[in-house]
RNA sequence: GGUUCCGUAGCUCAGCUGGAUAGAGCAACAGCCUUCUAAGCUGUGGGUCUUGGGUUCGAAUCCCAACGGAAUCACCA
């Protein structure tokens, strides 16, 4: 039993003794003690002051003798107002320490085969352009996720639903019959899909030419851009594709791979990976077939232009077109069927879907349809809803080229990584592959936890103009911490210390506190669905561990058992530390 | 206009299941490397927690309203 929660069952215990007052010790929760005043954990007196008809103070002081006397964990207590501050027993704490760093998966709970099952869909991108900052905060909160949700102990399936069918490819298509000569990644040595993003672009360059030389011509916009023949020529191929045209269908494979092959790249550097990847282009008739389920179950109904609507004015919400008149599918439809199909696959529980959070109404009304077309994961399917990525001035926009691309941004962080470690000087002895993988690690780090310590819903400003930070509170800053214990460790020569019957003093209590904690904040985390109370425990603890080593020398320290608490101390922090950036999908170098 | 989200130091953000004098980092300034890695540590300055009400012993936190910002309300995805 963790220490808070035996001073809340003291507590209750002393309400009854006391005061003859039944207070459940759920209903109590000691919270840790601000730094300036003294004592551990700290008990607000307040909500039992009808029980004790006594003052703060009063009541305070007969539940701190009362928890003096009868809870050997308490050594002393001290009184503030209505806040009753205790100090355990400095030798319980040596005790916690021992049990953390004999439990090798501290803060972990393994899944078991009736654990439930958690799907959660991330990264999801179009096929016609590379990723951009936008995506990587996807990707990233959604392995992170991943990792936190399995540390809590349910099973998880990583998915991806690749948007690889639409006019949005049939654009690049175009662009790049008309004028790409036959280019290929391997003729231009470009990654795939920065090969497919550039005729997206030119796509794009050319229609908007022609849309404008429409306008001249008198046309109103929407006429405009609605019949330039590039836009003709698209839908056109969108038709040929849905209708199985071999060409077509030829031309779209090759060039999809090209940006596969261009993504797994992207993916391999970030560090994120997939269980079970759906394609679009084998969903959107599933969906149709479910949609046309539910008309005939009376769910939805059907237009006279032929069109198929779900009422959701009963839900406080619109009408919802689910097929178009021409009976092809919607966005929507296609989320539906590859909701049948993973229903299919998997035993799901739970569903989690990464998705912006422009996205809100589109998953609100997801809900409401995957309900009444009976998934049970349906009504409680989440969207966890994150905010953008922008730029000081605004959003990016691909049109106007001011998204940050993925690799480009990976490429900088490593730039930055190195000429700070070429400063440094400090890994120049170390094999130049080994000291790649080094940099790679911080760079990766920095961007990592940038993205992942602000809290997912809240959009937040990046500034290319000025580089992710390495200082402060930052990845490199915890992984500098992880090195510096390495070191002391590996200095130390044994492995692993036996921690030895020493008290710790205040600043090792606090140390242990922090660690002690790690369980929770994990389980708050999953709770939450939040990376960011991770990133924020991370960095509490090596922030207080740097302070620590500032103040104490552990080699140095003369006395053998003191010592051994030391290190044994040190390794834990760096392995908690491990686990919870893992969590994070940052590594750890051990030098830097 | 409807709905949802956001508004905390110059900047970027914590804190939000109500608790003590609202915290970090960056930037600025002043210190600390013959001492386990200075990507570190210490200190100084910087706040009407957008505003106004309400609930409460107690509100940055909960409720209402206003103001400001964002997203969304497509036979786009």
């Amino acid at each position: 039993m963790t220490i808070d929660k035996i001073l809340a069952q003291a507590t209750a215990d002393a309400l009854k003794a006391l005061y003859g007052a039944d207070i459940p010790a759920e209903k109590i929760n000691p919270q840790t003690t601000r730094k300036e005043f003294e004592g551990n954990l700290t008990i607000m007196v307040f909500p039992f002051l009808k029980a004790s008809g006594k003052a703060p103070e009063a009541t305070a002081a007969e539940i701190g003798d009362y928890l003096a006397a009868n809870c050997a964990a308490v050594e002393k207590y001290n009184v503030v107002k209505g806040f009753l501050n205790i100090s355990v027993s400095p030798d319980f704490w040596a005790g916690v320490l021992a049990d953390i760093a004999a439990t090798p998966d501290y803060g972990f709970t393994a899944a078991t085969p009736d654990s439930p099952l958690v799907m959660i869909e991330y990264s999801s991108p179009n096929t016609n352009k590379p990723l951009h900052l936008g995506h990587v905060r996807n990707n990233l909160l959604g392995f992170s996720l991943a990792r936190i949700m399995q540390a809590c102990g349910y099973r998880v399936v990583k998915t991806n639903i690749v948007n690889d069918r639409g006019i949005h490819i049939c654009k690049s298509m175009l662009a790049w019959q008309k004028w790409g000569n036959g280019e290929t990644p391997e003729s231009t040595g470009k990654k795939g899909d920065h090969l497919i993003g550039d005729y997206y672009v030119l796509f794009d360059k050319h229609y908007r030419g022609e849309v404008a030389e429409l306008m001249a011509k008198g046309l109103s916009e929407d006429d405009a851009k609605a019949q330039a023949p590039l836009m003709l020529e698209a839908r056109e191929m969108l038709r040929r594709w849905e209708a199985g045209d071999p060409e077509v269908r030829q031309l779209w494979q090759t060039m999809n791979q090209w940006v596969y092959d261009g993504f797994d790249q992207t993916y391999r550097r970030l560090g994120v990976d997939f269980d079970k990847i759906y394609y679009e282009s084998q969903t959107y008739l599933e969906g149709k077939a479910k949609v046309l389920e539910g008309l005939e179950k009376g769910l939805f109904y059907r237009k006279d232009d032929g069109s198929v609507w779900a009422d959701l004015t009963d839900a406080g919400l619109d009408h919802k077109i689910l097929l178009r008149s021409d009976g092809t599918s919607v966005y929507m439809t296609q989320d539906i069927g590859t909701a049948k199909l993973r229903y299919q696959d998997y035993p799901i529980d739970r569903m989690i879907y990464v998705v912006g959070n422009e996205q809100n109404y589109h998953f609100q009304v997801l809900s409401l349809l995957l309900d009444r077309l009976g998934f049970k994961w349906g009504k409680d399917l989440i969207h966890f809803s994150y905010g953008m990525v922008e730029l000081p001035e605004g959003k990016m926009k691909s049109r106007e080229g001011t998204v940050v691309d993925a690799d480009d941004l990976m490429d900088a962080m490593n730039a930055t990584a190195r000429a700070m470690s070429d400063e440094r000087n400090a890994l120049a002895d170390l094999p130049a592959e080994e000291r790649d993988q080094v940099l790679e690690t911080i760079g990766l780090g920095a961007l990592k936890y940038f993205l992942l310590k602000v809290d997912p819903r809240k959009n937040m400003v990046f500034d290319p103009k000025e580089s992710i930070d390495f200082n402060g509170n930052t990845g490199p800053f915890l992984q500098y911490t992880y090195a510096r214990i390495r070191s002391i460790l590996r200095k130390a020569g044994q492995e692993t210390v036996p921690p030895a019957g020493v008290a710790p003093n205040d600043k090792e209590i606090t140390l242990i506190q922090l660690l002690a904690d790690f369980p929770s904040t994990v389980a708050d985390a999953g709770h939450n669905y939040s990376p960011a109370l991770v990133a924020n425990y991370a960095y509490e603890l090596a922030k207080n561990f740097n302070q620590y080593y500032h103040d104490y020398s552990i080699l140095r320290e003369q006395d053998d058992a003191t010592r051994a608490m030391r290190l044994s101390l040190a390794r834990t922090v760096a392995d908690v530390l491990r686990r919870a950036v893992s969590l994070l999908g940052m590594e750890m170098p051990e030098r830097m």
